[in-house]
Formats: C-alpha cells, structure tokens, sequence
DNA sequence: TATACTTTAAATGTCAGACATCCGTACATC
DNA sequence: GATGTACGGATGTCTGACATTTAAAGTATA
C-alpha cells in the first residue's frame, strides 16, 4: 500500500536537500541568516526530524549551512561561492547556471570503433564499437567550446539519440530511467590550438585553450564514456571549490 | 550527568564517519564488500541506527560507499580515484602524492600593497599592506610550476616565514593554531606564456601554460590570501574528481 | 525443462516521541 | 562591574516501530 503520493522517485531526504537549497538560493533564507529549529522545518517540509536531520548533514558537509549545538542552524556566510566543476554537470548546464544561452553547433553523430587510446581509457578492447557525439557550443553566435563524447554503444547508441537530446551526453545519459552516472574524473590541461581547432574556435592558431579530459563511470566503477572538451579561456571560465 | 563516556568531544556521528572510513582505507572492508547491515554495524559501533545513519550519508556524499535500498550498503568500487583538485591542499604536496620530489627556486617574499586588482579580490582597501610570496617549482631540476601569493599582512607577516616554510603558504597557515583556513576557489584558465614566465618555466615564449587563480577564505568567509599559479602542463598536470 | 508468477526475508527509508547536552540570556548575587 | 545560576530553546542521540524496495527462493504453468 501506497502511504504517501510522491512525485518524485528520490528518497525524501534527498528531495528535502534541493528544497531547502532551493529556498537558499531564491533569497527565502539569507547567508548568516538562522533557520528554522529542526522541529519547525520538518513540520513545515512535511518530514520527521530525522530525514530532515539527513538532508540538513547533507548541505553542511557541502558547506552550504552551518550548524551549532544548542544556537541553532545557520545559512553559510559565503554563498557566493557557488559549486564548479567538482560538481558533475554538463557544460550547457554549467553555462546555464552562469547565465549563459548556449547553442549547438555542426553537431555530428556517428559510429565507430575504439582506438587504442580510447580502449584504455574506457577499459574495452580495441575495436570495441563507440557512438561519437561531435560539437561546438555557442554564446551569443561565438564559440566558446568544441565537444568530443566517446559513449560505450551498449549504453547509447547512434539511433537512441532522438530529439530530446539537447547536446549534452551527460544529460541524457542521465535522463536514462535505471542507472545512472555516478561519477568522473576530469583531466585539466592546456594545449595550444591546431589549425582545425582554431578554425572551429574562432581563435588564432596556437592560441591557448583550455582541455579538459573526463572520464564518466557509473555506480559500479565502470567506465561508460569518455569526452575530450576544449574550451577558449577568454570566453568560457572554470572555477573548483577546494575543501 | 554525563551519561556516555566520551573521550573526543566532537559528535558521535561525525567520530562514526572517521571509523568507519579508516577500516575501509585500512582494508578491514574492501571496495565492492557489502557492510554489515544498519543494526549490526549500529551495535558494534556502540552508537544508535540514527546516528549511524548520519554518518553513512556523509560517507555517501563523499562517494565512499554506495546505498541501496533493499540490498545494503557497499564500499565504493573505484576507491582508486585519488582526489584531485576539488581538496584543498598545496601545490607541494600534491606533487608530494603523486611521487613527484619537488625542489623550491628563487624563493622572493615581500612587504608590498594591494593594487586595485588584489584588493577586489581580497575584499580590503587598495595600499592594504600584503605579504607576497614568490617562487619556482621543480621537479627533477625542471621547473614545472611559478607559484605568487599575497597574504593579508595580518595573517601572514614576511617576517613570520621562519625556517619551518618549505615553500608553501597554504601549509604554513595551517599549522598556525587557533585558525585555519577553510576552503578556497580556484579559477582555471589557460593562458600563452610571457617572455619572463617563459625564461622562468624553460618553455618557449606564447606557449600554453595553465593558471590557477585561487582565493583562500577561512571559516567565516573572509578573505585571507590570493594565490596565482602557472603550471607547464606536459609536466604537472591536474584532475578533479566529479560527483 | 524452461518460464512466469508469487511469496518471503532482509535491507534501507521513514516516522514518532523521548531524553541528553550545549549555549545564550536574564536575573540574582557579590 | 564581575561572577554565578537558573532557564528556555536549539541541536545531538536513542529507542522502537512501520514502509518500501530488492533479491532470491519457492511455486505454478506451459
């Protein structure tokens, strides 16, 4: 028996986090300010104090809340410190946050075969058959990135693209009802642009860009797709929160 | 009344997560094993199933374990995935973990006063005094990185920088007591070499290098030092792991 | 034998209420 | 003014129960 509607599939703890963030981004609860007791906000949420106790450990260890025994639990003073890329999002998401319109451009989708550097990095043999996802982000009618995805076939397929496929692979890999990506490693480093890349970027040939090399892996630790993302410095920026 | 006998004063569930993470790095659970349910690991914890179960969400935030429900709770798979720039930790030392012996060159500190650029960035006045630290890093007589910072003075005095400085700021704050720093954020940029960075670094004049602008802040939220770094990135190069 | 459905046990998810401990304030005391 | 003390309210912790999900065992069916 069902004892409660949910919309949402996600165990509560985790929807009461994205509300209560929610509710720190949209200025409801202001840095410094003090939250509601514990006993208020789950009458409020509609949850016991434990799940909300869960979702409160949550923010406070992405160091969004601060909370102090017996005084009370407070809205982080440094908010303005927004996540970056240790958080796993899209670039177009990525952008999106930053206020950017994005657009897809040259998007090509085909299939093809792992070379050796491709196989070890997503642990298959060579020759192993790839869906590759190729193109280049636009702000404002300028390019600002070339995006190069590698997706194991057996987790998506050239044909499985259809069009609610906005351009970026992790979201859509992530749309996937039944698993889902758990984490990546990004590789950063910076390489001069070739004459294809400069062409593409709109940038001198040689002109510094920024690279970065991500490996996805679902829940298990297995590799599922692998990008290779340029980005021109001037126009596109990464910033990482170190704890 | 005290009625359990406490020798740390932090919170049980915060002492639960630091036990239990050093048994799965010490190899008592190994990645992929499944622990021991809720209410066993809760009893021989000594601790209640809810207190226990703040600690696993910390453990799962942090990527360590993964839960489902149903099933149990596992050690993460690819504990493997050394953590990258998202800790906050210096340039030396993650050379340091990475195998790399790292020499300091032309080390330079000084009194100077924020220009107009710093003092944005560090939320004082501009002429604000500021301790500046400068220098070269090699690996293997090759210099690999050109690492400023600036301090706020009352923080860091360049007379303070006594013998016990190895050429890292960040780890000289920290092993100041009664404050630490909390977290910082790091810009990435890619950038083409200067004719001095290029003499400093051994690398060809308008070659990519990777910058790392980074602001540290402590638990307040305040502003504390601002660090520029440039890396040859054939030779030192970075990863972040996602989540 | 192979397949599909049902049952069941065990694990995590959630709830409710109670008590413990800590902290800031107000007030009394010196 | 400094110091001690009582109090209210907040987070920290415990207990025991029920809900939901999952994998596997068991059963019926073709």
């Amino acid at each position: 028996m069902t004892r409660y509607l949910r919309l949402d599939r996600r165990p509560l703890y985790a929807q009461a986090r994205d509300r209560l963030l929610k509710l720190i981004q949209e200025g409801s609860f202001r840095p410094g300010d003090r939250l509601p007791s514990e006993f208020q906000l789950a009458e409020q949420l509609g949850i016991s104090r434990a799940t909300l106790r869960e979702a409160l450990r949550l923010l406070e260890d992405e160091g969004r809340i601060v909370r102090r025994q017996g005084v009370g639990t407070f809205v982080a003073p440094n908010q303005h410190l927004e996540s970056g890329l240790e958080r796993l999002e899209s670039v177009l998401a990525l952008a999106a946050r930053q206020g950017m319109e994005t657009r897809v451009q040259g998007l090509s989708i085909d299939a093809v075969e792992a070379d050796r550097w491709l196989a070890e990095r997503l642990q298959v043999d060579r020759g192993s058959p790839l869906t590759q996802v190729r193109r280049t982000i636009l702000v404002e009618e300028t390019p600002v990135a070339y995006l190069e995805d590698w997706v194991l076939t057996g987790w998506l397929s050239p044909s499985a693209l259809d069009d609610t496929f906005n351009g970026s692979v992790l979201d859509f890999l992530r749309r996937q009802p039944g698993f889902h990506i758990q984490e990546a490693v990004a590789d950063i480093s910076a390489v001069p642009a070739s004459r294809s890349l400069a062409q593409r970027l709109g940038v001198r040939p040689g002109s510094a860009l920024l690279l970065l090399e991500e490996t996805l892996f679902n829940a298990s630790g297995t590799p599922i797709g692998f990008s290779r993302n340029y980005f021109v410095p001037e126009r596109f920026r990464f910033h990482v929160v170190r704890r």
